[in-house]
DNA sequence: AGAGTGATCATG
DNA sequence: ATGATCACTCTC
């Protein structure tokens, strides 16, 4: 029986949970199945200073009122009228600071998730998507492990749908990690140059960014 | 490079 | 109430 990540393991600075995050193995529980990926591609957001945070200046507002809670819980947010992003809230709680799972690899349930994928994808499905195409993205992961708007909040160090294994005792070293600006984030001015997105070097699974 | 899609948020 | 925006994805 593999071991949960525990909440302290969550609750310090966002780059940090971030980094820590890399090979960790999430893992959705649905209809009795397990859908599991290793996580390989985060970024960090920083809270009340970051610009590209949704807490930025302090805001509190009905979707992420999840930011503000206790490390360790999931805060899923809906975007672009279609897609769902999950993010690992850091910190402890009134420290508005998350870990945006960006990309994993798929280990178990991949066919499944294929499933999930492409029924929702228009036309054009005469060929099955490939491995690579199932997790590597922040929305396709959400569409593949079925996370949306009811896991907004979920508790991921004592809850039954959605929670993280320890797949690694320790952090990545330092050589395997790559930082980059993160993605999608331009209008963050000063903010949207720190390097603060991560994934795993060389890994084919990470997202375009 | 452009379209799709609608909740969300800051204005007023 | 209203309108601009959006931590994205797919197809061209």
């Amino acid at each position: 029986m593999a071991t949960r990540l525990a909440r302290d393991f969550y609750q310090h600075n966002a780059q940090t949970v971030a980094k820590s995050l890399l090979g960790q193995r999430l893992v959705r529980l649905i209809a009795g199945q397990r859908l599991a990926g290793l996580i390989v591609e985060t970024e960090a957001y920083l809270g009340a200073k970051d610009k590209a945070a949704h807490t930025f200046n302090g805001r509190r507002t009905k979707r992420n009122q999840s930011m503000w809670g206790d490390g360790g819980h999931a805060y899923v947010y809906f975007t672009y009228g279609m897609h769902f992003c999950f993010n690992v809230v850091a910190g402890t709680h009134g420290d508005p600071v998350a870990v945006l799972i960006r990309a994993l690899e798929p280990v178990e349930g991949l066919d499944e998730m294929r499933r999930r994928r492409t029924s929702k994808t228009k036309s054009s499905a005469k060929h099955p998507l490939s491995d690579l195409a199932l997790c590597s993205g922040p929305a396709k992961l959400c569409q593949a492990l079925a996370i949306d708007r009811n896991l907004d909040g979920a508790d991921l160090v004592a809850g039954e749908e959605l929670f993280i294994e320890k797949a690694r005792a320790k952090m990545l070293p330092r050589a395997k990690i790559v930082a980059t600006p993160r993605v999608g984030v331009s209008y963050a001015q000063e903010w949207a140059d720190k390097p603060l997105r991560y994934f795993i070097k060389g890994c084919a699974f990470v997202s375009r960014g």
